[in-house]
RNA sequence: GGAGGGGUGGCUGAGCGGCCGAAAGCGCUGGUCUUGAAAACCAGAGUUCGGGUAACCGGACCGUGGGUUCAAAUCCCACCCCCUCCGCCA
């Protein structure tokens, strides 16, 4: 969001820079609010300045035992016109303010101009597709053959959209973040958090998900909660409301949580797997950087999120996303995809982000730079990766001819020393 | 859930309804002193909104939101959070 203030100077520039991405707002309404919030504050100002002069008399009228009745009538009167007047500038402000809310981020100059994923620019390749010597089966199948997937008693006791993984399915899903959570923090410096897996409505404003996304998220009925769709909320939110002083700076931290996603109008996408699900695990990457190093820091975060799957030797690329694909908060968006031979295809497993200031003037995340004054933190974060879809790319890249699936080494003492899955 | 106590500046902690953005101490920053450091002494320092090129001026902020009053950190109400005890509970 932009604060009211750099609107009011640049709402022209701000319009134009955000083109399409700005279609919804009503700009004439939101730079009338805000000169209205302007001049109502300064006669408010004015006001307040007169009644606090005006009770300063009284308190000397009645000090000097003089009459204070026509004073005090007055101010009555000044009062109630203060009244109305703060009513008003209140109701202004909060129009103004909602409107600036839904308004989303500015891209980055380095990002390409385009309406769809058609538009994403391929950034680089790891690794090559395994030569099949036969038909390779989708993960679905496999892992039901297996017997570690089990789609039809998770709709059972839940509905669509939901899995359950049991014996050597759950402990690769177990074994992976914890494999994760430990290269993130022992190798690339990350500080491991685990934090609440429901948050409250301002740390929802605060990275972005409300006011405009409600409809995507799970709320509590009976308490003004709501699933957290990533740990992206919670662990950004950490710093909501404070001045960072610079010599903490850049924090790193690494959070598994698991996400709950409502899905709505993604009917008919993904029906089958464990690709779209209403809940799923994820260790997610966050980082708070200098304004003038937060570009570097995506390329790092980004690079974190690879080593994963270099780690576990499964061929990937990575792409910008095109202004049009790009998420509401983003500034740049690098997306990960991961190789799935029974499409034929990448799927995204991480995307990474820098969210500039847009998260931190919501939030109220600043720093004490060096010079005294406060500014804002820029915020990142990357999936590293979404726990699911790695499992989904195990099943699918290492699977053999007869239907097992062999463990990549580096999960294997994760695994109990398990070197494959094998129908049991 | 029941009973009681409490939420004030980076921290500790004062604050008869009016001259309180808020004492004091600690911490912090600058200076004096010192070969250097410590100590001592002096000075400075919150966040935010608006006006102004600027110096500066004005408003708001004492958990949050309402209310009473000419005037609220101080009084009233609701909510949130923390602490103690009881109940329940992984």
């Amino acid at each position: 969001m932009y604060d009211l203030r750099s609107l009011r100077d640049n709402l022209d520039a701000i319009k134009d820079q955000l083109g399409s991405r700005g279609r919804d707002v009503a700009w004439d309404d939101l730079r009338a609010l805000i000169e209205a919030r302007r001049s109502l504050t300064v006669m408010v100002d004015g006001l307040r300045h007169e009644l606090k002069k005006g009770s300063e008399d009284v308190a000397r009228l009645k000090r000097e035992k003089q009459p204070a009745d026509a004073a005090m009538a007055q101010m009555k009167a000044l009062g109630d016109r203060i009244q109305v007047a703060e009513d008003t500038l209140r109701s202004t402000e909060e129009r103004a303010q909602d409107m600036a809310l839904r308004i989303p981020n500015l891209p980055h100059g380095s990002v390409p101009a385009g309406k769809d994923p058609a538009d994403n620019q391929e950034v680089r390749q790891w690794g090559s597709a395994h030569a099949f010597t036969f038909t390779p089966q989708a993960h679905w199948d496999l892992g039901e053959a297996l017997g570690i997937l089990d789609f039809e008693r998770a709709a059972k006791i839940a509905g669509a959209r939901f899995a359950v993984l049991t014996g050597l399915g759950a402990r690769l899903e177990r074994a992976l973040i914890n494999f994760m959570l430990d290269l993130h923090t022992t190798r690339h410096g990350y500080r491991e958090v685990l934090p609440p897996f429901m948050v409250n409505r301002a740390a929802m404003t605060g990275t972005g998900q409300l006011p405009k996304f409600e409809d995507d998220l799970f709320k509590l009925r009976d308490d003004d909660y709501f699933l957290i769709p990533t740990a992206e909320v919670p662990v950004t939110n950490l710093l909501r409301e404070e001045i960072v002083p610079d010599d903490r700076i850049p924090i790193r931290y690494a959070a598994y949580t698991p996400c709950f996603r409502r899905e709505a109008g993604s009917y008919g996408k993904d029906t089958r797997g464990l690709i779209r699900q209403h809940q799923f695990n994820k260790v997610e990457l966050v980082v708070f950087s200098r304004p003038e190093d937060s570009y570097q820091e995506l390329e790092r975060l980004t690079g974190h999120a690879e080593a994963v799957l270099q780690e576990l030797a499964l061929p990937y690329r990575v792409v910008t996303l095109c202004t049009g694909d790009m998420g509401f908060s983003a500034a740049k968006t690098y997306d990960i995809e991961v190789w799935l031979p029974s499409q034929n295809t990448f799927r995204e497993i991480s995307s990474c982000s820098n969210f500039e200031a847009f998260q931190a003037r919501r939030a109220g995340i600043r720093y004490r730079r060096k010079d005294g004054k406060t500014d804002f933190l820029h915020t990142l974060n990357g999936s590293g990766l979404a726990v699911g879809r790695t499992l989904v790319a195990i099943l699918e890249n290492y699977q053999q001819p007869d239907g097992s699936v062999t463990i990549p080494p580096v999960l294997r003492p994760y695994m109990g020393g398990a070197e494959r899955i094998a129908k049991s």
